[in-house]
DNA sequence: TATTGTTATACTCTATAACTATA
DNA sequence: TATAGTTATAGAGTATAACAATA
């Protein structure tokens, strides 16, 4: 175990962290600008806006990396500007559901656009559709390899099944 | 302006941002583990590393996207811990240089297998070699694009040419 | 005057642990 | 006893602006 990376792994993997690294900051520069809101909460308010519905505390934290403290955190940061709601769930009284307000949908309405406008500039510009598909392809296939072998931390409570 | 993304543009943006963020947060995890130090400090040493030799503070800025303040607070964290040393540049007296000390580079060389083997496993594993060549082109592409059209935040103190 | 870097400050974010309440 | 979520606290990281020194 243990041997370097072939010089073509280092390279595609450099090329990985740096894109994602710049593309990042450009994002977050943007949401900042255009919404008021950091790359964390506009995740969060994406996959209300996905869901098109409520979804309970830990639903959301799944798949966004991150404590349950932070959570709570940023939901209550969202909630104190008007753009989500929380409530208890009428199933489980331990559950907290959290919902988008009609605010909450008209923000990520005004900020997707150019949240969008800068990933094609700064990410599609250079490709064409082989390019796209071939890379969607491929990094599909490596979350999904991500998602079944799950060391994150071994750090955190045991999550799901 | 700001039609939607094709959704295989969305699947791959998505993909990116998930792998992105799955692969950083498994290397914090070994790097802070098996090293003590953060993913910033991590990449200040492994330019320096790369560099085999100073580095002015600019330079080291460069790549990172960082405030420089920011830099100069990693710098002043890493310089505590014994594993750079700062001093005024012998060419320009405004300028200082950073370099790995014999304690940094050891260290260095104890962390970065183990971050290569977090990387193997996590992005290279569901990938045979065209894969990673292709991986390679593609976000290599990309990442020059970018450095081509930087439109970072438009925000920092003009950079460069 | 422009550039290099540091400092002071204030704020945001994050994690850990302790805690409450429900299943 | 286990799960869902919150709170308290404390620390790390970041950015902005003001600053000093050199080119």
């Amino acid at each position: 175990m243990a041997e370097p990376l072939e010089s073509g792994q280092l390279a595609a993997y450099f090329a990985l962290t740096e894109v994602g690294s710049l593309l990042q900051h450009a994002v977050e520069g943007q949401l900042r600008d255009s919404g008021g809101i950091t790359y964390v909460q506009f995740q969060i308010l994406m996959r209300l806006w996905e869901a098109n519905g409520p979804l309970r505390m830990t639903d959301l934290a799944d798949g966004i990396v991150y404590s349950r403290s932070g959570l709570t955190y940023q939901a209550a940061q969202l909630e104190k500007a008007g753009l989500v709601t929380r409530a208890p769930s009428p199933d489980d009284e331990r559950s907290t559901v959290v919902e988008l307000t009609g605010e909450g949908r008209a923000l990520v309405g005004r900020v997707l656009p150019g949240h969008v406008e800068v990933v094609r500039q700064l990410l599609f510009t250079p490709l064409d559709d082989g390019d796209v598909r071939t890379l969607g392809a491929v990094l599909g296939r490596v979350r999904d390899h991500m998602r079944a072998a799950p060391p994150r931390s071994a750090r955190s409570r045991r999550k799901r099944s």
